[in-house]
RNA sequence: GGUCCGUUCGUCUAGUCCGGUCAGGACGCCAGGUUUUCAUCCUGGUAACAGGGGUUCGAAUCCCCUACGGACUACCA
């Protein structure tokens, strides 16, 4: 599918933070776009001016960016199809739908709320759709219904007036999908949507015609919710003659638990994000957690988000973004929802973490470190990062693996005191502080022989021993390779907390 | 209610277009192994074609029906 000019946008409405259903629909135009090389657009369709959330807009260029999604055209980046912000194209519009009045393709309505309601529940006792077609129209108060005098008259005297699309009576129209094929449906479904509103500004359905043609878009690739108001809009291109960009309506992101769609709440309701980055609400100071917030490696958050509907149909699981590009095509993406599953997302973020290289872990590391109080050498976090990445999902897991290389124990494990701590457990300990003086190079391998040596002569068990010390260093009876924490402690460190444990036990029987 | 879309292990999915391996992989879970401990890791296991009819020598795959689920149904996007 090597197409010379494409060109796909991702067009959000600022009315508050982008969730991860918005993330994959932005990354499956970004990897759609660079695959051909195309141009992503970001298009902010910010016509209800009723829903403006303060800082939406922010959020989702900050999102975007930390997801290493990049636009080629947008209001900050700038671009020959601009303004790339609906409510500064407002005379576009007006244009257009003017055009489309005079062809006899829309009307001027007047009709009230109240009139429109009343309208509905009428329709809805008589057992029929409450829509506002072809036969419920002419009863109501529009240019089609009024005289022309009065039609004149009402939008003379300046009444508040919609205009709305007069679609076809009974006449099948075609939506081609790349995901599902054809799609037909009959225009006696359709209800003449609403394309411009009172306060002068189109709906959706009017601005995104209108700018993705102007904006030469080849391909509009969104949510499935979109799939219903396909064919108002191909009937749109068609009443202004325009070629209709390809349509793929891409299948939603389902709860975990239960079914249907994922939502905001769903994240705090059952413990994960629902959002890239954490979102505060202005209004309410509510807190939404975001996946930055929470660990996640943007390359391993996007590398889930990719698999969430698509797959390469081969049995790699791990991939760059450049991978994505080059595996990805539109006909492997599934028809299904997807339920996201928290899990999987932890698996691909152990996957990341264990592959970054002990000084780029150590580096993270040294900064948690540090927003702990805690000052240490990055040579000494690198070897305790290549010792403990393995059992880590998050760079936030370190500090639970190796707490006590920087802090003391400040208790020990009453379970293991008590089944491990035998009398002579103190004097052991005390002979092999001794031993270890007489080691000149302090490393694991020596550590282990001269322990192993000191056993063998005593004629004890390891269990018997090797407990009891890393109940010493540790506090409890967990903890990575017992010899390579005494190296990286050292001889001085050993000493101090096998004396310290032994007085602090001791003193409590 | 109406319109449209969908349905393979608990979850993500391969296989469906071009009918023919005990329906494959991953996450999770379970068991065993490794280990001084916990975890990792390794090995193995559990587990699915929504149901019913056709077509066919043969259907997860093609056709029809049913059920279930979802989206949409605003002067929201």
């Amino acid at each position: 599918m090597k197409n010379e000019n494409v060109r796909v946008r991702f067009a959000p409405s600022p009315t508050g933070p982008l969730h991860i259903g918005g993330v994959r629909t932005v990354l499956y135009n970004y990897l759609f776009a660079k695959k051909n090389n195309g141009k992503l657009i970001l298009r902010i369709e910010d016509t209800d001016q009723n829903r403006f959330v303060e800082g939406a807009e922010k959020y989702i260029v900050d999102s975007l960016e930390w997801c290493g999604i990049k636009f080629d055209e947008s209001i900050d980046l700038g671009g020959e199809f601009g303004p790339y912000k609906q409510s500064e194209r407002k005379e576009i519009y007006e244009k257009f739908v003017k055009q489309l009045i005079d062809n006899d393709k829309a009307y001027y309505a007047f009709d009230t709320s109240d009139e429109l309601e009343e309208m509905r529940n009428r329709l809805k006792s008589e057992k029929k759709n409450p829509q506002y077609d072809a036969v419920s129209r002419l009863n109501m108060k529009n240019s089609l219904s009024l005289s022309t005098e009065e039609v004149k008259k009402r939008l003379d005297s300046g009444e508040t007036y919609v205009i709305r699309i007069k679609i076809p009576e009974n006449e099948n129209i075609e939506v081609n999908d790349m995901i599902r094929g054809k799609v037909v449906v009959n225009s006696s479904k359709l209800d003449d949507k609403v394309l411009f509103k009172s306060d002068g500004m189109p709906t959706y359905h009017l601005a995104n015609i209108v700018d993705d043609h102007l904006m030469e878009i080849s391909h509009v690739i969104r949510g499935e919710e979109w799939l219903p108001s396909a064919p108002l809009h191909v009937l749109l291109y068609r009443y202004f003659g325009w070629k209709s960009p390809e349509f793929a309506h891409l299948p939603l992101l389902l709860k975990p638990d239960g079914n249907g769609k994922l939502s905001k709440r769903d994240g705090d309701r059952l413990g994960f994000p629902v959002f890239p980055l954490q979102w505060v609400d202005p209004k309410t100071k509510e807190i939404s957690s975001g996946y930055r917030e929470a660990g996640y490696f943007p390359e391993a958050f996007i590398n889930m988000l990719a698999l969430l509907g698509w797959n390469p149909g081969t049995e790699q699981e791990l991939f760059t973004m450049d991978e994505l590009i080059e595996a990805f095509s539109i006909d492997r993406v599934g028809k299904s929802g997807s339920k996201f599953d928290p899990e999987k997302a932890k698996w691909f973020n152990h996957q990341y973490l264990i592959a970054k290289s002990d000084d780029e872990l150590a580096k993270l590391y040294m900064q948690l470190l540090e927003d702990k109080g805690i000052t240490s050498e990055l040579n000494f976090v690198k070897r305790i990062c290549k010792l403990i990445k393995e059992r880590a999902n998050f760079v936030e897991d370190l500090w639970n693996q190796s707490f006590f290389f920087f802090q003391l124990p400040e208790s020990y494990d009453a379970k293991i005191v008590k089944k491990k701590w035998k009398e002579n457990t103190p004097q052991i300990l005390i002979e092999l502080i001794d031993r270890f003086e007489n080691i000149n190079e302090f490393v694991a391998e020596n550590i282990e022989k001269v322990i192993k040596d000191y056993l063998s002569e005593k004629n004890l068990g390891m269990g018997q021993v090797m407990n009891v010390i890393r109940l010493s260093l540790v506090g409890s009876n967990k903890g990575p390779d017992l010899f390579t924490i005494i190296e990286l402690m050292g001889k001085e460190e050993f000493g101090k907390r096998i004396k310290l444990a032994i007085k602090c036990i001791e003193n409590e029987k």
